[in-house]
DNA sequence: CTTGAATAGTTCGAATTGTGAAGTATGTCA
DNA sequence: TGACATACTTCACAATTCGAACTATTCAAG
């Protein structure tokens, strides 16, 4: 049956198999990390791997590409289980900057590394081939990151 | 911790970078299929692309990473708007294959095409790029197709 | 050929989640 | 000072997905 789906698949054009590829790669991701982590949903697994520092919401947002309301109650979530602070931004006192707590940072190194293996054992890749898939996926998000805010956001 | 960009993006295993990659152009990508077709909801227009063929709901189940359940509702409302059929499969009458109309066809090529511009404006590659990441999209894809449908859904 | 277990798909209720509009506080510019 | 833009919040609502229970069919014994 895979076999099969596998052969269709190199009728289709680059961009499609790549699509399909994402598509799937995605959707495994999501499944995986819905089985490790009991206390954190998805959306606040993103955010603490997004946390690498101290961030403004908007910033967020953006990175995450969705809007501010999201972030709000995703913020609000990780807060009350106390895996952030929100402190108030020195440069812009309508804007809040979301600090992982002592226990956030070592959640998020926790999932850092387990998406590291997740990531493995979903792509099945080798070493270099990581190594090149993050290459241009980097390169992609720098341009959705680019191309695809409003302009002003970016930080 | 540091403030430097360069730092902190070196910081990030490839692991890390290929899945921010993945998740930044799946979001985009969904918001731009969102912006599209007015008549087509999201996994509507996952089912039409992934009917390169007439194919069991379960085929389509396990292909698109879901449960059954899912495929109903999907496939009930394209049924519903005249884009395929319900046939009975003659090797097994439990089974259903779903069948593009005539409607469903050219949708889905308008689909297919459209998803190709889509790839290429958001991920902003050239053709040798995109088609090294469909290479290594497709060996994800195969890889989990073949070992990642867990807990026996399907087979 | 009968029985029981497994499989394909359906139904439906519930939980999750994301969104957009309106609201509050602050900043910016003339 | 006033007008407007921005940063975030609140909230009600729609969309989506899942899981458990159900029907119909197939398969494997006996």
């Amino acid at each position: 049956m895979t076999n099969e789906i596998g052969q269709r698949l190199s009728s289709l054009t680059p961009e499609i198999q790549a699509m399909m590829g994402v598509y799937a790669l995605y959707w495994k991701l999501e499944e995986s990390f819905a089985s490790i982590e009991t206390d954190l949903s998805q959306q606040e697994c993103h955010m603490l791997v997004k946390l690498d520092q101290p961030k403004r919401m908007g910033v967020l947002a953006a990175d995450m590409l969705t809007v501010p309301s999201t972030i709000t109650a995703t913020a609000d979530a990780l807060e009350g289980a106390g895996y952030l602070t929100r402190q108030s931004d020195p440069n812009d006192r309508r804007a809040w900057l979301l600090v992982l707590t002592d226990k956030g940072t070592e959640a998020r190194n926790m999932l850092v590394a387990t998406a590291g293996e997740l990531f493995r054992s979903a792509s099945g890749l080798n070493d270099a081939e990581t190594a090149e898939f993050a290459r241009l996926a980097c390169k992609i998000r720098d341009n959705i990151l680019k191309t695809g805010i409003p302009e002003g956001l970016t930080k």
